[in-house]
DNA sequence: GTCGGCATGTAAGCTGTTACATGATTGA
DNA sequence: TCAATCATGTAACAGCTTACATGCCGAC
């Protein structure tokens, strides 16, 4: 259900269309959202059809005509009642530890591959954050003040990457002690 | 879909009744899968009808009957066919980060309620899990390595919940400044 | 006598994924 | 020529949540 409200957070920034907004969570929120193109559009046309966001078709040249959605006052109303409100504790589904649960079923090479390749990935999305947060430090002071919400949900992204390498530090050499022995 | 290989993990340590799995979960696993009764239900009904586990009704005295669940030797095949494959690496979704992305619409007030009721949300859990590794460090070298994996899995809890309780004395500071300035 | 634990389930609805569909432009 | 980017959508299905339903036992 927050998807919609995470929407309407981007909106109230600045217009965009359903593709800018599914753009901005594959390259710069996706460390804390995450939404395939049919479920933003679909909510789109919801928050539409609900008076929350207004539409503006345009046309471009050399380009598909894009829909340019911007927050109405109904639509600030809804997302600063949600904001009033508390979100309850996120749920944890992480298949991975189920597998590393279970790895006493399968073999050691097998777990040291996927923690490898999931390592990699981690390690992109650190360098990546990283990289924005050396952006963020070089604004102005008064820049800086301005994005330091936004900034904080960016910490939380390098801190919880940086404890997943240190988590998978542990994890491979427990693993590189098992193969050892055998 | 792996909520089937979370359950086949734990009916290949013991036989349960849906029941002790979702305690298990609320219990003990809750740091990395959750699941609701009904889901667990019909989930084992599936593998049921899928010969993946096999049923024995047991009928208890003082307690409602109870349906042990244990994993076949099909169902021992599946999960291990699951554990020779990869998992794609977690989505993330969270509402807080949401809101405090959109913390300018709101006051500073609500922000800090609502990170000091999710920290101590995380404090507990951090407790909890903090307790179990004390039990698993007093067990004997040789029963250590048999839960060496789960241990891992442990581990990543909580260091997990020690870099979300960083991050939140990160975000009060800033929040208590923004306090003070107005 | 009311609340929590034990123990199981059905049904409806919402959320999210996968598959299918179209079509132009630009760069390797 | 093949893939990626831009840009939007429908439809079917899988996964998960919420509401409803039952009933006994023990503790406070």
């Amino acid at each position: 259900m927050s998807l919609r409200y995470a929407i309407l957070t981007l909106l109230a920034t600045e217009p965009a269309s359903g593709y800018d907004i599914v753009k901005h969570f594959r390259e710069t929120l996706g460390y804390f959202w995450n939404a395939k193109h049919q479920q933003v559009y679909q909510e789109l046309k919801k928050l539409s059809e609900d008076g929350n966001v207004l539409v503006e078709n345009q046309g471009q040249e050399d380009k598909p005509d894009k829909k340019n959605y911007r927050l109405s006052a109904a639509g600030l109303a809804e997302l600063q009642q949600w904001l009033a409100g508390s979100v309850p504790p996120n749920k944890i589904n992480d298949a991975l530890l189920v597998k590393l649960y279970a790895g006493q079923f399968t073999d050691v090479a097998n777990l040291k591959a996927e923690m490898h390749s999931h390592r990699q990935t981690h390690e992109n999305t650190l360098q990546a954050l990283l990289a924005t947060e050396q952006r963020y430090r070089k604004l102005t002071p008064a820049e800086q003040a301005h994005h330091q919400l936004p900034y904080l949900t960016l910490r939380r992204g390098i801190l919880g990457e940086q404890a997943w390498l240190a988590w998978a530090d542990e994890v491979m050499q427990v693993l590189d002690e098992q193969d050892a022995r055998s």
